[in-house]
DNA sequence: ATTTCATATGAAACTATATTCATATGACTT
DNA sequence: AAGTCATATGAATATAGTTTCATATGAAAT
């Protein structure tokens, strides 16, 4: 494995709309218009998003007709959102900068 | 939990040097000293870098004399870097951009 | 209390990433 | 093959993150 890999992956998902996306389509798959209204985000910025989470094969996709049809990759997804839930739970007391400064 | 936390979670790791810190604290704690001359990397850069590692509790550090050794927070990290080491292995051919399109 | 060594901090300069908008492609329909 | 709808792409601009360097802090020793 390069050096790098990891800091690929990470970077992925260091993105709120990316983040927002995933989050999204663990309930079910969609396409693009779907995100696109759903969370009120312009197409080309969605198709931008989803390309980089494609690249990391976080999402994959089916062609339906016109549409493209993405869904989680879940077996690797879930797992690792399930571990910073618990990491923040156990590490973070209300007022740190990491479980949200501002709340 | 906020909407942010995730994003701001991978941000910390978005990074080649934080991220090579952490596969260096995998094998034991170490003085910011110790971390600078093994990485060959300038002392105050090594203290921005773990010091957001710290803000998200990746790290940890205990004070010794003038030092301060810093850890790995194993209990989060460890299980993590698995999944995506499984995630690389079953998803990416060893050409795609994730996998270190490069080499 | 001054010096030394280890680490942290701030802010400017630099670099990378994201957003936007105009346009291209691709799949269907007529 | 022309038109339409859905999505992708490219490139300029805008925004965010990183690096650097000078300096501050803090712990120990003298």
């Amino acid at each position: 494995m390069l050096k790098s890999t990891y800091h690929v992956f990470f970077s992925n998902l260091a993105n709120p709309l990316r983040v927002e996306i995933v989050s999204q389509l663990k309930e079910k798959p969609r396409s693009v218009g779907e995100i696109s209204r759903e969370l009120k985000v312009e197409q080309s910025k969605v198709s931008h998003a989803l390309a980089s989470l494609k690249s990391c094969n976080i999402v994959d996709f089916k062609q339906k007709g016109k549409q493209r049809i993405y869904s989680l990759n879940k077996k690797t997804i879930l797992p690792i959102l399930k571990l910073i839930d618990k990491h923040s739970k156990t590490y973070c007391s209300g007022n740190c900068k990491f479980c949200g400064g501002g709340k």
